[in-house]
RNA sequence: GGGUCGCUAGCUCAGCGGUAGAGCACUCGGCUUUUAACCGAUUGGUCCUGAGUUCGAAUCUCAGGCGACCCA
């Protein structure tokens, strides 16, 4: 099992023995290979360009015929290839006469080497480095994946990122747009004079969301503490403050199950502008996201999973009432008790789940179970019932509704925004309520957060506040099927693997590492 | 929480009750225009774990582990 790593050390101390240790300290790359590629494009099949060039990257294929040699080297940008040739080595690297016998034995598909040379490009048309010097700056002990199937295995592609990274472009590149789709945002925000501030990840309460946290304890004040569920609490004690326009986009630990739609801890971004409604942050929304989405994609009309999807402003908006109207025939407003909605809706087939126990409730539940799934074009939904928007403010002229939006894109909730509710005896009056369905034994139920409540007494102007979920947004950008495409590093059970493996342990007991040998 | 499927060589997979297999990778030999290079020869295994059925289990049964997808 462990030949394959034990040739490769033997080779790392060959290495060492002819002085180049298999760990360098450094190398001067001139170019990176894409750049190589476009400055050099017109070079024709069978030409070469005596220009000086080093690059620095990790060898992927290897093809050795004889006295002649191509091999892949990839570095960020992408891969160039490099023409070996034994006759060029010998006479440009006249201190080792057999560099070419070293280059092609000594070096294996995965190791990170640096090549001198200059530009050929080959009769078959590939743009390479004929190499006249090499160096191994890290000597790989483990090999690459299948060259031509890649990293089929989805667990492994997940718990070893870096391998994935190595081998699929595809990867690279999710993980490249989300930074893109992070700065545009960013930027966006703060072109509009919205101010990034962050608020504590580690709380004595949680607050804010229906979730439950995880819990945590702080040793040295004997403090029993909760990772934030969302930043809204504390967001909103800054526009107290006098910050009109804040943001923070940051990490949110929800400890709920795991899905292709949800990870225990994901990025939300929270913006709240004072002086706002919710029909202002409708606004901003399709503002924000239509631009991110311009930015990453160069174009606001984008492809996921096969179904065409418009992010061209503006965007659909329809109540929740007529949406589940259209969907089931229903009319919402019409019923004056639980267990009547709750008899029309068995009617119709809808289940009827016991925690729902108004009419605004089971409003939701329909909503979910018929209507959820098939908002694929961007739509905002408008004017939620009050019981579960604790945080909203009273619908200005619907009574038991809030002014609250979430949009929907293919199905999925992406935004979620109020304006925002800032009359303090009416958030006592909902907090309360919470914590008693809390006490009745729903545990993602809210608290009362007393300091909260005194902030709003200070006097909290009227604000908009809006919260999108990025992964959720960047799944839509980059095509991603699930949550953990988009995250590098998702949370997985622990592979129970290994702990102790008899020939590493060994090795470093008894034997010198290869670097120490040169 | 429920259901379905998967786990065999470093990687990708076949084998489905009778000697553990292929391609690629690795090692060795050959080869100066290859790009899934090619030709030849080797090497490589806790068939996820445990128990059971059987003369005999990678294969069948049960339990467990890890994962994927679907549902709640």
């Amino acid at each position: 099992m462990s030949e394959l790593r034990e040739t490769r050390l033997e080779k790392a101390r060959t290495l060492a023995a002819l002085g180049q240790g298999p760990y360098a300290l450094r190398f001067e790359p001139t170019h990176r290979t894409a750049a190589l590629q476009q400055a050099h494009a017109d070079l024709p099949n069978g030409q070469e360009r005596d220009v000086a060039v080093a690059v620095a990257g990790r060898v992927m294929t290897r093809r050795v015929m004889g006295k002649l040699a191509f091999f892949t080297l990839a570095d960020e940008t992408g891969p160039i290839q490099l023409f070996i040739e034994k006759a060029t080595l010998a006479a440009s690297m006249p201190e080792d006469p057999d560099a070419f016998a070293h280059l092609t034995s000594l070096v294996d598909a995965g190791d990170l080497i640096g090549v001198r040379g200059t530009l050929r490009r080959t009769d078959r048309g590939e743009l390479s480095v004929k190499v006249t010097g090499w160096s191994m700056l890290t000597k790989a002990l483990q090999p690459l994946p299948d060259k031509w199937h890649g990293l089929a295995d989805v667990e492994k592609r997940y718990r070893q990122r870096y391998l994935d990274l190595i081998v699929s472009p595809d990867t690279r590149e999710t993980f490249r747009r989300r930074a893109l789709a992070v700065s545009a945002m960013r930027r966006w925000l703060d072109e509009r004079d919205f101010l990034e501030i962050e608020t504590p990840v580690l709380q004595s309460q949680p607050g804010g969301a229906d979730a439950r946290p995880f819990e945590t304890h702080h040793n040295a004040l004997d403090l029993p503490l909760t990772l934030r569920i969302a930043t809204e609490l504390h967001l909103k004690r800054l526009v107290v403050g006098g910050f009109e326009r804040v943001y923070e986009l940051g990490r949110i630990f929800r400890n709920e199950g795991v899905s292709t739609r949800h990870n225990p801890e994901f990025t939300s971004v929270e913006i709240y502008q004072a002086y706002a409604d919710y029909t202002d942050m409708m606004a901003l929304t399709e503002q924000l996201i239509a631009h991110v989405c311009q930015q990453v994609c160069g174009s606001t009309r984008i492809s996921y999973q096969g179904t065409e999807i418009d992010l061209t402003p503006p965007w659909r908006r329809a109540t929740m009432h007529a949406l589940v109207q259209d969907a089931t025939g229903l009319d919402f407003t019409g019923f004056s008790s639980r267990d009547e909605a709750a008899a029309a809706m068995q009617a119709k087939g809808l289940e009827v789940p016991a925690l729902a126990d108004s009419v605004g409730r089971l409003l939701v539940e329909a909503f979910e179970q018929r209507v959820e799934a098939d908002l694929i074009q961007p739509t905002f939904v408008l004017d939620y019932p009050v019981e579960n928007s604790p945080l909203a403010r009273a619908h200005r002229s619907k009574p038991g509704l809030v002014e609250r939006f979430e949009l929907f894109i293919v199905g999925r909730e992406t935004a979620n925004a109020f304006s925002e509710l800032i009359d303090p005896v009416d958030q006592r009056q909902r907090l309360e309520a919470q914590q008693e369905r809390k006490a009745a034994g729903d545990d993602e139920a809210q608290t009362v957060d007393e300091d909260f409540l005194h902030a709003l007494e200070v006097g909290m102007p009227p604000t908009g506040g809006l919260g999108i979920g990025i992964d959720r947004l960047v799944m839509l950008l980059t095509d991603s099927p699930s949550i953990r495409d988009v995250i590098a590093f998702p949370l997985l059970r622990p592979e129970a693997r290994m702990e102790s493996r008899p020939e590493a342990a060994a090795e470093s007991r008894q034997e010198p590492r290869p670097a120490a040998m040169g």
